[in-house]
DNA sequence: GCCGTTTTCGGCCCGACTGTTTTCAGTCG
C-alpha cells in the first residue's frame, strides 16, 4: 500500500516536535518541519517518485539525508530515528506542546520537575497547584493551562474553523471596527485573506487617522469571551465561538508592509525576506528598508516592486513557486468570480434540495449566470430520495417547459449519477443520453482499496455519458478523510477520455483541494467549479470554490464554467 | 538538516508580548 505524502509529513512533524523537546539544534528541527510542508504541497506522490527512480533530493529543502528518510518511510512505514526518540521522550509531551503558551522548553521543564508526561497528568498537576512551583511558571500560567485544556476538550480538539464560520465572524467585526471614530481601514489578513480552506485564527489590521480608542473598543466587542493579551499595537482575544482574533494597530505608512506581513503565508514571507537579505534590503511589518531608510511600505504593490516583482495575489502566497513565477513574468491570471457564467451542480426538492426548479433557475439568473445545471441524485442514493429513469424523464419534460417560459437563463438537464461499486452508472444510457450533462460521484463503499477505487472511477469514465467527476475525493473537512485514490492516474484517464473534474465549492468539502487543482492544471484537465447548491442561497458557495481554485493557480481558461453554454456544450459532447 | 553570483563551513527571519523576571527567556505568529 503506497504511503501518502501526508503520512510522511506527519512523521516528520512528530520527529520535529520530539527533537525540539530534546533541545536539538533548532535549524535541524526547522528542516524537518519545512520538509513536512514541502511534502504536503507536493502535487506528486513521493512514493511514486521513488518508484520511478526520481531524485527526491532535488526538491527544495530536501537533501540527501531527508531523501533517504522519505524512502525509509515509504518502504517501512516508519523511521528508526522516530522510534528511538519516542523511546527516550514520552509522546504525550508532544500533545502538551500544542497547548498555547507551552513550547518545547517549558514542556521539558514540566517533565523534569514534575514527571508530567501527558495532557492528563498536566491537568492533575495544575489542579493541585504544583505547576506554579516550577521555576519560570507562576499562578497565571497555571490558570491559563487549565483554561486551555478545558477549551480544547469542549472543542473536540479541532481548533480550526471553516472559511464560512470565519466569514460570519469577520464581516460584522470589520463593520464594528470601521465605525469607531478615527479608524481609516479595517481588514482581515492571514489565512482568511489567502482563502485557506480552514482558518486557525483571524488577523485583523486597523489603521487610524489619529490616536483612537480602537484597542479599548475592540476589547469591549460583544462577541469576545476573554482577552489573552492587550498591548499598544496588538491585542489577542478569544471569541465565544472559540476562534482567536489578533488585532493590530498600524500606521498608515506601513499599511502595505503590515498587510503583506500578516497575510503571509509564513513560508512566503520568509522566502521574500531571504530575497531581501541577498539584495541588502530588510523587510518587516513596517516596510522595506535599505541602509536603515524606508523605501516602501504604504502598499503591497510597492513592497513587491522593491524586489522587481509584480503584485502576487494572496491566494498564491504559499511559497509554491509564486515568487519565481513572478520574477519570470509567468504568474497565472487567476480566475475571478465574475468569470463564472453558470453553475453545473445543484439540487431541487425532487431529491434532497429545498427549492423548486424554477426557484433555483431564478436564483441563478439573479447572480448573473447564463445557465444552471439541475443535477438531482439518482436512484441508488435512496437517502436523498434519488430519482429513477421515469422520475428523471418527468423532470426533463418539466425543464423543457420552463426553458420555454423563462428568459435570461437556461436550465441544463442533468443528474448527479451515482457510480456503483463495479464502476457502472446508476441509470441506463437510454435516459442518460437525453441529458445535457452528467456529474458522477461516489456515495457508497468509501473504503475500497486505493487501487480498486481508482479502477472503479476509471471504469465509470469509460461510459460515454460520463462528463464531470463530482467531489472527487469525497472528503469532508471536519468529518471524513478522502478515500484512497491515485489522483494523478485518475486525472490522466479523465483527460484521455474527455472527462472533467469538479471543484465542489461547499465550504465543508472544497474538493478538489488546492494541490489537486494545481495538478489538474499541469495535466491540462479542466475543472468545473460548482456550488452543489441545495437551496437558492447555497449558490453563493461559489465564492469559496473560486478561492480554492485561485489557490490552485487556476485561470479562467482552466475552469469549465467560465464558458458560454454554446462552447461548453461542444466540450461535453463525447458521442 | 539544508544550502551556496561572497561560502563545502557557517550561516539559517524577526518583532511583540507575557510572565516571571530584576534584565530577559520563551512563545507566538
Amino acid at each position: 500500500m503506497a504511503v501518502r505524502n501526508g503520512e510522511v509529513a506527519e512523521i516528520f512533524n512528530r520527529l520535529a516536535d520530539l527533537l525540539d523537546i530534546e533541545g536539538a539544534n533548532s535549524f535541524r528541527v526547522r528542516a524537518y518541519r519545512n520538509a513536512a510542508t514541502v511534502l504536503n504541497n507536493l502535487p506528486r506522490s513521493a512514493a511514486d517518485m521513488i518508484e520511478h527512480d526520481e531524485d527526491l533530493a532535488k526538491l527544495p529543502g530536501i537533501g540527501k539525508d531527508l531523501a533517504m528518510k522519505i524512502r525509509e518511510v515509504v518502504e517501512t512505514g516508519t523511521l528508526v530515528l522516530l522510534r528511538e526518540l519516542e523511546r527516550r521522550t514520552p509522546s504525550g509531551l508532544r500533545r502538551m506542546m500544542h497547548i498555547p503558551g507551552l513550547g518545547p522548553k517549558k514542556v521539558l521543564l514540566l517533565y523534569e520537575c514534575l514527571g508530567v508526561d501527558s495532557v492528563e497528568a498536566l491537568e492533575r498537576a495544575a489542579r493541585t497547584g504544583r505547576v506554579r512551583e516550577v521555576p519560570g511558571f507562576g499562578e497565571k500560567t497555571e490558570k491559563r493551562i487549565l483554561e486551555e485544556i478545558e477549551r480544547r476538550r469542549e472543542e473536540g480538539d479541532e481548533g480550526r474553523s471553516g472559511l464560512m464560520t470565519a466569514e460570519e465572524i469577520v464581516q460584522p467585526l470589520l463593520s464594528y471596527l470601521r465605525q469607531i471614530p478615527g479608524v481609516r481601514d479595517a481588514v482581515a489578513a492571514g489565512s482568511f485573506r489567502r482563502r485557506q480552506e480552514t482558518v486557525g485564527d483571524l488577523d485583523i489590521l486597523v489603521t487610524c487617522r489619529r490616536s483612537c480608542e480602537v484597542m479599548e473598543r475592540f476589547a469591549g466587542y460583544e462577541a469576545i469571551e476573554r482577552v489573552i493579551s492587550r498591548g499598544e499595537t496588538r491585542s489577542t482575544v478569544v471569541f465565544r465561538s472559540g476562534i482567536q482574533v489578533d488585532l493590530r494597530l498600524i500606521p498608515a505608512t506601513s499599511y502595505g508592509a503590515a498587510l503583506h506581513y500578516f497575510t503571509g503565508s509564513r513560508a512566503h514571507s520568509i522566502a521574500l525576506r531571504k530575497m531581501a537579505q541577498k539584495n541588502h534590503l530588510k523587510i518587516n511589518e513596517y516596510g522595506v528598508f535599505r541602509k536603515g531608510k524606508r523605501v516602501a511600505g504604504r502598499t503591497e504593490e510597492e513592497i513587491y516592486a522593491q524586489f522587481g516583482l509584480p503584485y502576487i495575489e494572496p491566494e498564491l502566497r504559499e511559497d509554491r513557486g509564486e515568487i519565481a513565477a513572478a520574477a519570470e513574468g509567468s504568474l497565472p491570471r487567476l480566475v475571478r468570480i465574475e468569470d463564472i457564467r453558470g453553475d453545473l451542480h445543484s439540487h431541487t426538492r425532487a431529491t434532497d434540495g429545498r427549492a423548486s426548479l424554477q426557484e433555483m433557475a431564478l436564483a441563478a439568473r439573479e447572480r448573473g449566470y447564463e445557465y444552471i445545471a439541475i443535477t438531482d441524485h439518482t436512484q441508488s442514493v435512496a437517502i436523498a430520495h434519488g430519482q429513477d429513469a421515469s422520475r428523471l424523464a418527468q423532470q426533463i419534460a418539466e425543464i423543457d417547459r420552463l426553458n420555454e417560459k423563462l428568459e435570461g437563463i437556461v436550465i441544463l438537464k442533468a443528474a448527479e449519477v451515482d457510480i456503483l461499486e463495479d464502476g457502472s452508472l446508476d441509470l441506463p444510457d437510454e435516459i442518460l443520453k437525453e441529458l445535457d450533462l452528467t456529474v458522477c460521484s461516489i456515495h457508497s463503499r468509501f473504503h475500497l482499496p486505493r487501487e480498486k477505487q481508482t479502477e472503479r472511477i476509471i471504469r465509470a469514465m469509460d461510459n460515454p455519458y460520463f462528463n464531470i467527476l463530482a467531489h472527487p475525493t469525497g472528503r469532508l473537512i471536519h468529518g471524513r478523510p478522502p478515500y484512497g485514490l491515485h489522483m494523478e492516474r485518475l486525472m490522466e484517464a479523465a483527460v484521455q477520455r474527455g472527462c472533467f473534474m469538479e471543484l465542489n465549492a461547499q465550504p465543508d468539502r472544497l474538493d478538489l483541494n488546492d494541490v489537486h487543482c494545481r495538478m489538474a492544471r499541469d495535466l491540462g484537465l479542466k475543472i468545473a467549479v460548482s456550488s452543489d447548491a441545495h437551496v437558492e442561497r447555497d449558490l453563493d458557495f461559489m465564492r469559496f470554490g473560486i478561492g480554492q481554485a485561485r489557490r490552485g493557480w487556476l485561470e479562467a481558461c482552466d475552469v469549465l464554467n467560465t464558458r458560454s453554454w454554446e462552447v461548453l456544450r461542444k466540450l461535453l459532447k463525447r458521442v
